[in-house]
DNA sequence: GTACAAGCCTATCACTGATAGGAGACACGC
DNA sequence: GCGTGTCTCCTATCAGTGATAGGCTTGTAC
């Protein structure tokens, strides 16, 4: 009656919930994958997923975590370049990372967490950038840094605006382009090089 | 033992299923009001809803809709204003509706609506924008009929392009702040304003 | 051998959106 | 009067969701 599912290796099933979860969320999307279909997929009952995992969520959020990761790893833009040109790099990056993993993307911006209140952090710096644990916020700190190397004339507090535009801006198209795939956007490739290069004139035009 | 729900005006009914819908949504957010929450306020059985909206969706569709034909109705920039000024003024209105009424804006532009596959219209041209038939996007084509008048100098393609990106940077801003309330965000009036200024930049600033 | 801890199972929960089928109210034509 | 529809509403129920309870089996430590 029991059939005990054979030898993997101890913990590899969590390895192996996370794959097929991650499979099934860019095949289907994230909200479309039930519990059920992932542990059919790997090979288990329902319930047993949550010997491994408290919730489907934190699924989503290890799944999420580990492909910001890699966009992280891609975003050591040459420390050498230019300021200009690391800008442009980090544009770039982000564009390649929404649009190359989606389901990552949609499952750390744009589904909405019923989470616990975090606590306020009224007395923000630019610190809290870095502090933020998720792998995708965290970026925004290398962004910031960039961005106060091309804006030295900015206080702290005009770097910290500027960045939040900044990503403001690269985001909401990428949303938009994951989100409303039928609307009838522009040519993909230009549309992005265009919003690009605007985006980067939003840092570098201060004296208007 | 049946105590029909006594005198409403006969198609007030589903007039008083859209303002309980509205109200609840703006009080737990639209994924959070279940059906039967909506029919148990309203004062009629869950199935009863039914007879009135042919789903759930259709019920937010419908919220979300006369909550643009708001956003409408204000988008009439002053005609006889400058372009420059239009533009300020349009960016204005789309910030100010989007922060209003951001249980609508959600609805429209955050959610994801599993739809029915709409055919592709792929010799897309700046009619399209007006064809939507969605208040959202519909104001979309007063927008880039403001961008048209102060960047004579693209074709219709670039105009275009240039009214998506602007759209883009808009929405990623206000998309954010609904959806990620508890980032560290500076000071809100002050990064709406910064915002709103580098979009406007984003047009006028042709020749770099 | 025995105790213990993983890891998995079946059974079941509360809840969701949605459907089936019938009952009461009202308007019409005769 | 009396059918006949049409609305609107009801109760009962469905399949599917995420999550929990409690027991069975396996492997390891002592």
């Amino acid at each position: 009656m029991h059939k005990p599912n054979s030898g993997l290796p101890k913990s590899g099933r969590r390895e192996d919930i996370l794959a097929t979860a991650t499979a099934l969320f860019s095949q289907h999307g994230v909200q479309a994958v039930t519990t059920r279909q992932i542990a059919a997929r790997v090979g288990i009952s329902q319930p047993s997923l949550y010997a491994h995992f408290a919730s489907i969520q934190e699924i989503q959020d290890e799944v999420s975590t580990r492909a910001f990761a890699l966009l992280e790893a891609r975003f050591a833009v040459s420390a050498e370049a230019a300021p200009q040109e690391q800008l442009r790099q980090a544009v770039a990056s982000y564009f390649d990372f929404g649009l190359t993993h989606p389901e990552a993307y949609r499952i750390a911006f744009l589904l909405e967490h019923p989470k616990a209140p975090q606590k306020a952090d009224e007395d923000w710096n630019a610190a809290a950038f870095a502090a933020l644990d998720h792998p995708g916020p965290r970026t925004l700190g290398h962004l910031r840094r960039i961005i106060a190397r091309l804006r030295p004339d900015l206080d702290a507090a005009g770097q910290d605006r500027l960045t939040q535009c900044v990503w403001a801006a690269l985001h909401g198209l990428i949303a938009l382009l994951i989100t409303r795939p039928d609307f009838p956007w522009a040519d993909r490739d230009s549309l992005i090089a265009e919003h690009s290069r605007l985006v980067c004139l939003m840092v570098t035009s201060h004296v208007a």
